[in-house]
DNA sequence: TAGCCTATCTATAATAG
DNA sequence: TCTATTATAGATAGGCT
């Protein structure tokens, strides 16, 4: 779909890759909001540049459909290009869990706090200092009520809240993965 | 890009959908693997068709990125669609305010809190007065290796397992939003 | 049986460079 | 912005569970 044909390679030239990345990622969450819309799915799309930030995309939110594919609601079958897929979600579901365990014991309201406090005292200065610089995505047009995207960039420290906390992602705490199960290998029309 | 345009909004004839879920959701896993070869980038993509069924795409993996987005490796940067972006942001505030009050009521810190919520009050309304012209941005450089595609649709009970190292999604553990960071804006080289 | 997903072909809308 | 290339609507057929 352009003037050229072009292999799907790593692009070398470090601006065609900046304008690449940001046009691409554009249609691809373009592609996932008209995808949702059209036939009543629901996706999550995370994408992380090569400078490590995170762009999402999500209907009804990412944390949802992240929670949903988390906790195995349901089945599964597998398409695995590369072969490689062989996962650990599992491993992850129970690692969760044993963190979980953990970190209840450790953080007490007040502790949980004073976090949140700092992490929006941060939010509301940098917000007071960009905001300048922040348009808003108008991707679909008559989206679904409920779509978001958004793009994540905060230290590897501080654990970003926009889904967090206000989703809740208490994903280990229920349920257990179900019905993990690569099924069979996909390909060619992959790419 | 078809034999006639369509509108984005729900296919009501059944038939059709499924084959639209079908060829869509094909296109973008091949768009976000092209994105992930040709910038270096590392993406996952959920998909729950309406027949509930999950169908994943990641790079390396999805559990990988998934795990990457979950511990908010990364700074965060909003970027809505069309008017979600309210609905987000101030749903986050009204949020954080409403476990504030309770947070109040349990705990003695009313002082901090007094200056917590004008803090807020403060972001609320300059998010409020900017929304409008938020957009997103991005990119950079180098990228990884494998990629994975898959459809998960295996009946809950049969798990099975692997044992592991992992990351955990202990999101609600932590509870509080932290970090919380509308970074920076953005570079008109991105749209 | 019914429900849901995929394959193929062609004209044409959407878009990558 | 401009357009050659691609993705996909539509129609139909086949397949798996």
């Amino acid at each position: 779909m352009g003037r050229q044909k072009i292999e799907i390679k790593k692009i070398e030239k470090k601006s065609s890759l900046e304008v690449t990345f940001s046009k691409r990622r554009t249609g691809l969450f373009k592609k996932a909001g008209e995808l949702c819309v059209l036939c009543g799915a629901e996706a999550a799309v995370i994408v992380f540049s090569p400078g490590r930030r995170a762009f999402v995309f999500g209907h009804p939110s990412a944390d949802a459909v992240i929670d949903r594919f988390l906790h195995r609601e349901t089945n599964s079958r597998a398409l695995v290009p590369a072969g490689q897929v062989h996962g650990h979600v599992q491993r992850q579901y129970l690692e969760a869990l044993g963190r979980l365990e953990v970190k209840k014991e450790q953080e007490e309201t007040v502790g949980e706090m004073g976090r949140f406090r700092g992490s929006l005292e941060e939010l509301r200065k940098k917000v007071a200092d960009r905001v300048e610089e922040m348009t808003m995505m108008m991707m679909m047009e008559s989206g679904p009520s409920s779509t978001a995207m958004v793009e994540y960039a905060a230290p590897p420290q501080e654990y970003n809240s926009s889904g967090g906390v206000l989703h809740g992602h208490d994903l280990a705490a229920h349920g257990v993965p179900h019905g993990f199960d690569f099924g069979f290998g996909f390909d060619e029309h992959l790419f």
